[in-house]
RNA sequence: GUGAAUGUAGCUCAGCUGGUUAGAGCAUCAGAUUGUGGUUCUGAGGGUCGUGGGUUCGAGCCCCAUCUUUCACCCCA
């Protein structure tokens, strides 16, 4: 019984129109990151589920891919146990292997099994793909690649500067309009304590989060509902009604935060990193700190980093960089005091921002890479043709043949205007004999008889 | 995990308050043109109407379940 075959949920097939465009983004991007120094490496796709676990906060827990294990599974496995203490036990005793969550994780483990080899501080980029066993939506898969830029070795900010640069190049070559948030942890850490809510941190600053996206009053709903106190709500009152520019904003924080030794320094460190940028010179699109940022796992400890689109040709609202500093991400893998810092591209997300406002159509990118085709007359002509065929790609010409020899010339014809191939050459028995070959030119329709070595340097040009 | 919408040919969609054999455009293939594509004309193939159950004399259409896709929440690239 034939099936109709169908892909898992929130996963995508591509086809070359969309190949060609993906990897227009992926080249784009790591032409800045090789620009900007950094080393590739790849990583598993899996990881050892405990490499995973925890690192993520509960709610990416939930949402690793677990692997079940291969073989008989069950056997050894305490049935009675499992009964008792429900499904999620008995997951952990059935997945030791997980398709990887992000590429953050997987580098600090890889630095740490790594550490003999690798001279610190050390720049790494990785594209790959990462799995969410997520709910899809607009801009939403399971299955997507990011596109990691890390330093890790060095708690200088001027690493921050580099990456704050790099995400300004990558989206300004790509023709998309940004902004560029930023925002610190030192300083959420510090509002959590000055309102006395330290232990709340992670519910409060997701709140806060969606200050300009659900508004104050729902904000002080949400974070009563998670248990901060009236009180607090109170204290964090002059937090909403914070607006201007870096320095009002900074001023405000100094104020607010003057009793917080982890706050001001959190203050200091964003401080630092805007004088570093003026340093360039060169002006940025547009670069904000935004005090309500708090999106990053949970291993984030200072800068923060969001891109979001800010362009009128699109609609998107969700986030296409994400990024900030972990202080101790290899420290629980055995490599304590080892500072880094690192940014994310969603090139699935860029890509539908771009699809949306029609930059591809400007780009004018090509799928085809043959310049000819060669048609196919017969047998005898195709011995022949395949001499031609060799001297052409010897001269760095991208050629093919059409494979069938049957195959009439309209079919032929047909091929090479639907893979918009711009030559074709045809070599019948009146070319074989005069060495004089046909070439037309798909786009006129025109035909002239040439010699190889002067098709060789027509194409060349 | 929560809430909603959706599903008809490869694609985009028609299909009347339930009534014979489910249609169109595009795409594909073939012919008009046995050494010439993109235009045109002619023809062909392709559907267990997402799947399973139910109501009915009768279901693409109504009901239930399930899956897919999409959107929002949660969270995130």
């Amino acid at each position: 019984m034939a099936e109709k075959p169908s892909i898992p949920k929130g996963t995508r097939d591509f086809g070359p129109t969309e190949m060609t465009r993906r990897n227009y983004i992926f080249e784009t991007i790591r032409r800045h990151f090789r620009r900007y120094g950094y080393l590739p490496i790849e990583t598993p796709a899996m990881e050892n589920l405990k490499t995973l676990m925890g690192k993520y906060g509960e709610e990416g827990d939930r949402l690793i891919f677990r692997i079940l294990n291969s073989g008989d599974f069950l056997e050894g496995a305490n049935l009675q146990e499992i009964q008792t203490k429900g499904s999620l036990f008995a997951a952990s005793q059935f997945s030791e292997k997980a398709l990887r969550y992000d590429l953050t994780v997987p580098f600090a483990r890889f630095v740490v099994q790594h550490q003999n080899e690798i001279s610190f501080p050390f720049k790494r980029y990785q594209i790959q793909p990462v799995w969410r066993a997520d709910r899809p939506q607009k801009g939403r898969y399971r299955e997507f690649f990011q596109c990691d830029a890390d330093v890790i070795g060095s708690d200088s900010l001027l690493n921050e500067i580099e990456l704050i640069r790099l995400m300004d190049d990558v989206f300004s070559d790509l023709t998309i309009k940004t902004t560029i948030k930023i925002n610190n942890r030192k300083i959420l850490s510090g509002i959590a304590e000055v309102t006395g809510e330290s232990d709340r941190i992670v519910e409060m600053t997701v709140a806060i989060d969606k200050l300009d996206k659900i508004g104050k009053q729902k904000v002080k709903e949400e974070l009563l509902t998670k248990g901060l106190s009236a009180d607090a709500i109170n204290k964090m009152q002059p937090l909403f009604e914070s607006h201007g520019d870096f320095e009002s904003k900074l001023n405000f924080l100094k104020t607010f935060l003057a009793e917080v030794s982890i706050g001001l320094k959190g203050i200091e460190e964003t401080e630092a990193v805007i004088r570093y940028l003026n340093a360039f010179g060169k002006q940025l699109q547009n670069l904000e700190l935004d005090i309500t940022l708090a999106r990053g796992l949970n291993y984030y400890t200072g800068s923060i980093f969001e891109v979001k689109v800010n362009d009128s040709r699109s609609t998107f609202s969700g986030s296409v960089l994400g990024g900030g500093r972990y202080d101790d991400l290899t420290g629980i893998f055995g490599l304590p005091n080892v500072s880094g810092v690192g940014i994310s591209f969603g090139i699935d997300r860029i890509y539908d921002v771009m699809l949306e406002m029609n930059l591809f159509d400007q780009l004018k990118l090509s799928e085809t890479t043959s310049q000819v085709l060669l048609a196919n007359f017969g047998q005898e002509e195709e011995q022949f043709s395949l001499k031609i065929l060799n001297e052409l790609r010897q001269a760095g010409i991208n050629a093919e043949i059409f494979p069938e020899h049957a195959a009439k010339m309209k079919k032929q014809m047909s091929y090479a205007d639907s893979k918009k191939i711009p030559f074709v050459v045809l070599i019948g028995k009146d070319e074989m004999q005069s060495g004089s070959l046909t070439i037309k030119d798909m786009a006129t329709g025109q035909q002239e008889k040439l010699t190889l070595n002067d098709i060789i340097s027509k194409l060349s040009k």
